[in-house]
DNA sequence: AGTGCTAGTCTCTTTTTGAGACCAATGTTC
DNA sequence: GAACATTGGTCTCAAAAAGAGACTAGCACT
């Protein structure tokens, strides 16, 4: 057929392994969905340096709102990453702590963020072109 | 660690100094938004293996809609991450492939998937006691 | 002549997120 | 002693994002 003649040809030569990985049903996925969202990382990079306060995390973020802070750290809790918990002070305060786990996947998850912080500025020159060629 | 508040956007409009870690206005957060979609990362580990064409992604990934896998492959291009080209076969085929960028970042981010992969079932684990827990 | 392949786009509906009011109990201020 | 702030949320409603599915074009194959 001439689409597969045309084609470049691909890399290595042999058909994707894929063993253990399974698109609609891995365990990566299962995971990587919880902690790939907009807030989580960010959550748990505060929570690597310190237990914070909910209105703590809340001035330190400044644009979450709380329905999404109180539903991340639920999530991030939820899946044994952080701790909850509550003093019982005149206004009840929470305290929002890692845990063992939340440590153990912060440190690949904080290579992938020094990367970020590192390579900014290629991210961002690869943008410019790509909206300028864009543009045309 | 030292927390500002709010204070006036002076000329920057920097706020937040956290020792390196800025909140509202890092270059962290404008690279990790991007790949902290939900199929960003899916994408790239696939890629990673080999070039594939829009097709073979939609049937690698097959609970993806057409629509998300065009803005997410677009969106990765545009960082810079993955190539687009096109052949002028009789359908035109489309490839998209890893770029050096893309790999650069894939190394670190490959560590967390393996965490993910490695450490499921403590997380299946805190899931099952959370909500157990949240049950009472 | 009908069907399928290619890589998308367009529209419509559903889900997710954001903005902001509200809560109850206490503490501080005027 | 009345007003107001602070605690950690919840609730509602609007806006944004994502999902489902129809539709496109030219050509190959049957």
């Amino acid at each position: 057929m001439v689409i597969k003649a045309a084609r470049k040809p691909a890399l290595g030569g042999q058909e994707c392994d894929m063993s253990g990985w399974d698109a609609g049903n891995c365990p990566v996925r299962d995971v990587i969905d919880r902690i790939a969202g907009k807030w989580s990382t960010l959550l748990l990079e505060a929570l690597s340096h310190r237990p914070y306060r909910f209105g703590e995390l809340r001035r330190l973020v400044p644009d979450i709102s709380q329905r999404m802070l109180t539903q991340t750290l639920r999530d991030l809790q939820r899946d044994g990453y952080i701790e909850r918990e509550v003093f019982p002070t005149k206004p009840p305060s929470v305290e929002y702590r890692m845990t063992d786990l939340g440590r153990s996947l912060f440190e690949p998850l904080s290579k992938v963020l020094r990367w970020a912080e590192k390579n900014h500025s290629s991210v961002k020159a690869a943008r410019a072109k790509y909206d300028e060629s864009e543009l045309a």
